[in-house]
DNA sequence: GTGGTTCTTGACTGACTAGTCCAGAACGTA
DNA sequence: TACGTTCTGGACTAGTCAGTCAAGAACCAC
């Protein structure tokens, strides 16, 4: 991405951690949305020229992909580090992921929720490259939830009968959707309500 | 709203149908969002000039709350059509509607979604009126489909034991759910297979 | 040092946008 | 028909925004 490699001469090197401004830019998408963030806010946030922004970027599209795909990559991480592990251990996991869910969008007081929600919300209908990152990231998470039911299934917590892909896709659609009734102002209690309720739903064996 | 008493020698009336031009209005925020929906095209889109735009609505924002406003309460009106009726019928209208926002959501070509979720999300950190409008709308949904859980319930399909507030909660973040992942590009297959174990897995009696 | 390269800064540009304003149009009443 | 009122259209304003550019800064190899 950044050439380092310089011919002759070394040139000036990169006075920014690209990391850091990738990570002030996403606060600002995250906080207004893409259409309302304006690149001089992120400018400034970040302590940069607009030169030194669009050199090493591109444009304000560009810079705001960056930001959504790194923001989707932490996430499929994060819930990598919360579902994987043995068997033994899958359903609690499990649950312990949802009520995570729940309680962190219960507690998100300024209201952004998650940024992967709110730019496809805000952008899918325009922005194929938006749509293909969301896809890759839910499709990422949903088979980390199967691969925790399966694991629960073989440890005897969830029906062995039971369908691991359809649960998977169900506990998605549920995690999404609180993120969605969230930012819509549902109650913290009814938030957690509904992420003990779906895991009071599954089958058990 | 509109005043239609004139004082002395009646003034010129509207040219225009009011809920006409809501309803173009609602189609270009629904189309780019809030942000990044122009005036000036919703005044072509209408026909109207500029002066009568803010002369009847009041500024952009204004605007956008009346359409916010009203497409909530219509969709509400809309989920209430599909759910009252009598005990006999309450699972298989609740099936039925299920089923339908999965059948909408993935049949939603150019991906616009649902103005409640787009509006919530892009605005919902910035706007107490937005978040106050969503918090109503989900509410009413949630009671709709509590009241049909309860038929349900009554009529013998499903577990009079369950909680019927629990599982309509339960229901609305799936609702929510899939309507999320349709913005994100599932396939309508795995969408109706989502609405689909949603129900399989509701407590039988 | 000197040269060659890339980085930085912020003023600048051109396009666009929300909102205003006003001259004239369209009405019912007297 | 003349009047008072409200509606209409679109030109206009003041401000905002994404993106560019040029002059200088920082660096290393030689």
């Amino acid at each position: 991405m950044v050439k380092n490699r310089y011919r002759k001469g070394m040139a000036r090197p990169r006075s920014f951690d690209e990391d850091e401004v990738l990570r002030v830019a996403r606060d600002q998408f995250w906080a207004t949305g893409y259409a309302a963030a304006r690149v001089d806010d992120i400018a400034a946030a970040t302590g940069l020229g607009k030169g030194s922004l669009y050199g090493a970027f591109g444009d304000k599209h560009q810079l705001f992909l960056r930001t959504f795909d790194k923001y989707s990559a932490a996430m499929v991480e994060g819930v990598r580090r919360q579902l994987e592990g043995p068997d033994a251990g899958a359903y609690e996991r499990l649950r312990a992921h949802v009520a995570a869910v729940a309680d962190a969008t219960a507690s998100d007081v300024c209201r952004r929720g998650c940024l992967l929600a709110k730019g496809t919300a805000e952008l899918s209908g325009q922005d194929p490259a938006v749509v293909a990152t969301a896809r890759r990231t839910f499709a990422a998470i949903e088979e980390l939830i199967a691969s925790c039911v399966a694991g629960a299934q073989r440890a005897g917590e969830i029906d062995p009968n039971a369908d691991p892909g359809h649960l998977a896709g169900l506990l998605l659609a549920v995690l999404r959707g609180i993120e969605a009734l969230g930012k819509g102002g549902s109650s913290p209690e009814s938030l957690r309500a509904i992420a003990e309720t779906a895991m009071a739903v599954l089958p058990r064996p």
